[in-house]
DNA sequence: CATTTTAAGTTACACTATAACAAAACATAC
DNA sequence: GTATGTTTTGTTATAGTGTAACTTAAAATG
């Protein structure tokens, strides 16, 4: 029970998820002399909200109410900017983002997407890794980014589980 | 020389490439007992013109130049029999469309796109489904979809090469 | 404070994809 | 071969995602 990402764990502390990604984005952008502006912060926090992708409209109603100008540039300026510093990742099979729990050095994650909730979870697979890069050594092709979506069910939306959602409506 | 996939070969000969995949496509429906129609077929074609991901949109003016509708709707559903019956798959990094190479069960392709010439190969790497399918395992997650795109520099396209593209301009 | 750089506001638009309904083509049974 | 149901295509309109280009404001630097 406790070996679970906290992404698969409905009852995890999610305010402590925020607080921890918030404060690491925090230092390290101080760190790299990049300004995580209020608008970035904002975003960064939206997109924390939840362990589920979020496309970048759906945080437009969010930056109008805390008083920003919320025209899409303004969106997706800021989602650049966050991934650039890898503390969000797109997920390209839905259009959306989500919060990089591990962010540092630039790193390529293995997503694991629940299509009855939604919930995502990232994996740093050292094996999937080493089978890309294998394959694509031996074509002599240069790796310079991956994208690695995995959609199915998590273990709490599996059919036999009893508290959970299954067929999306 | 002859171990790379044909998608990387810039020589080899491409007619025939799209002659076989659209007899395979042939049998293949005929065998489904499915219709590939006059639309369906050209589509196909159309995306076997070459070995790059093709946008739903680049394909509009050939269909009207065959004489068919050519509207968003008419590619769009002939991209998703296609998909259905497994002879082309979607890039979602790229929101384009390419031919599947070994069109039968269905499988889930690992693509290599060259960022400067967009060739794609599509594998079917065993140990990359294997670690994918295990690390899936190990947290109770069941998979339903899987999406690999690696995104680099083919071998043709490599610095060094004499004869490549490699920067975009 | 003046200057330069970076970020945000604003308008407009491009690209990707689908909904919904009408017309046509095809398959099957009489 | 014609009637009937089914599948495919035509057509119009619109939803969803993302960016270009230019202006204004704010922050950093000298």
């Amino acid at each position: 029970m406790s070996k679970q990402p906290l992404s698969f764990q409905p009852e995890h502390n999610h305010a402590r998820c925020i607080h921890d990604a918030l404060k690491k984005a925090r230092a390290l952008c101080s760190e790299r002399k990049q300004r995580l502006t209020p608008i970035r912060e904002l975003v960064l926090q939206l997109i924390w909200q939840s362990h589920k992708p979020l496309g970048a409209y759906e945080l437009l109603p969010a930056l109008a109410e805390a008083g920003f100008n919320s025209a899409p540039p303004t969106v997706y300026r800021a989602l650049d900017f966050l991934q650039t510093q890898g503390l969000v990742h797109r997920i390209a099979s839905l259009n959306a983002f989500i919060g990089c729990p591990h962010p540092g050095p630039s790193h390529q994650g293995c997503f694991l997407i629940c299509r009855a909730c939604s919930s995502t979870v990232e994996l740093e697979s050292a094996p999937v890794q080493n089978a890309i890069h294998s394959s694509a050594a031996h074509l002599g092709f240069t790796i310079e980014q991956e994208t690695v979506e995995v959609v199915g069910l998590c273990p709490n939306c599996k059919p036999g589980d009893t508290n959970s959602p299954q067929e999306p409506a």
